[in-house]
DNA sequence: GAGGTTCTACCTACTAGTAAGTAATTTGTC
DNA sequence: GACAAATTACTTACTAGTAGGTAGAACCTC
């Protein structure tokens, strides 16, 4: 018994969250995954029994971070501007490492996802526009941020926005560019 | 011969695209489309000898469209505002069949893609970005539209905008949520 | 019968997943 | 604290099925 079953199972995390990050839930095997870790792929379904549970239990652990550095943001204290691009920032450190935020991919995934994770993906933008929305709603009561309409639909634009940006800047190899669209899209609240 | 080479790679170009844009690259194989076709995998072949070249080909016709559809705007001759309507009805029509922008969903399987399907979905990003940026430009000139900064930022901006949306909007099953991002991002301007 | 098109029949490589076995460790009992 | 039993964390060796791709025969249509 080398090492403890959470170790493990972290580490084989660790690889497939970058993996489906870099090229998609279609776009790795079990083997890609055995080989960065030198293991044997017996041993990965020792883990993790299917595909689908491991994809499920890296939503879980990704939403449960997400969901830390977002009160992580709250607990600051800022303006509401100020908590939107420490929001805007979470996306460029994670396109920085040369990644795409794990849910974003996962709905360009969608239609072949396991059933679990359509729900998690879901979930996953449900909190994020939550978040949002609070945020901006209490921006605008405070007098701080100017937008129409209801904070929900402001923050799904948001959400969608900094999906695509993120997108399209991973594939130029210019992170630069999200940044750009970050900025420009909180300077016209 | 039942029918003209170019009547059935026309035939598997369609079912490869939406393949494509419901699936993503990785998400589908010349099994599929055969299976739709009823016809064998070796027939695909000799109309297309990898899948490489299927991609280019889908990658070659889809902007070719796109082209078309953008100069038909042109021709229409209205005002800034209406041409970005236009366009954003287009990227609406695709996803109220079901359907990604091609583009959008290569844009994602993008670290897998071969070498010359990245060229072509970084050129048509380009395209679309040069019309949109011309258009905005002509727009503002006319005190029709207001933004800040160089017109190409703002052009980024739409496309990244429209595409996560779209993306989100799809994973939902909820197009609608695509039309009200579209509205607030061109009342913005 | 020539040429274009599609088929049968196949290949190799890879996919997720499993069965059976094993060395090291932990646990329970005296 | 000794020793057997159970558990953990793997391995080797395999499965059925699917991936993209190919050689060559058969089939149309002119």
């Amino acid at each position: 018994m080398a090492r403890t079953q959470l170790e493990t199972s972290q580490r084989i995390l660790d690889v497939a969250e970058r993996l489906v990050q870099t090229r998609g839930f279609n776009g790795f095997s079990y083997a890609d995954i055995a080989q960065a870790l030198e293991v044997t792929k017996a041993s990965l379904h020792y883990h993790f029994p299917s595909k689908a549970e491991l994809g499920r239990r890296l939503m879980e652990r990704y939403e449960a971070a997400f969901a830390e550095a977002l009160r992580g943001i709250d607990a600051s204290g800022g303006s509401a501007r100020a908590k939107l691009e420490r929001y805007a920032r979470i996306y460029a450190g994670v396109l920085r490492d040369d990644r795409m935020c794990l849910c974003g991919m996962l709905a360009s995934d969608y239609a072949t996802l396991p059933k679990a994770m359509k729900e998690a993906v879901k979930h996953f933008f449900d909190e994020n526009e939550r978040w949002l929305a609070a945020v901006l709603e209490a921006g605008r009561s405070a007098g701080e941020l100017e937008f129409e309409g209801p904070a929900q639909d402001a923050a799904r634009v948001i959400v969608g926005s900094l999906e695509g940006a993120m997108m399209l800047a991973r594939s130029y190899g210019e992170p630069a560019r999200f940044d750009t669209a970050a900025e420009r899209l909180l300077a016209s609240l």
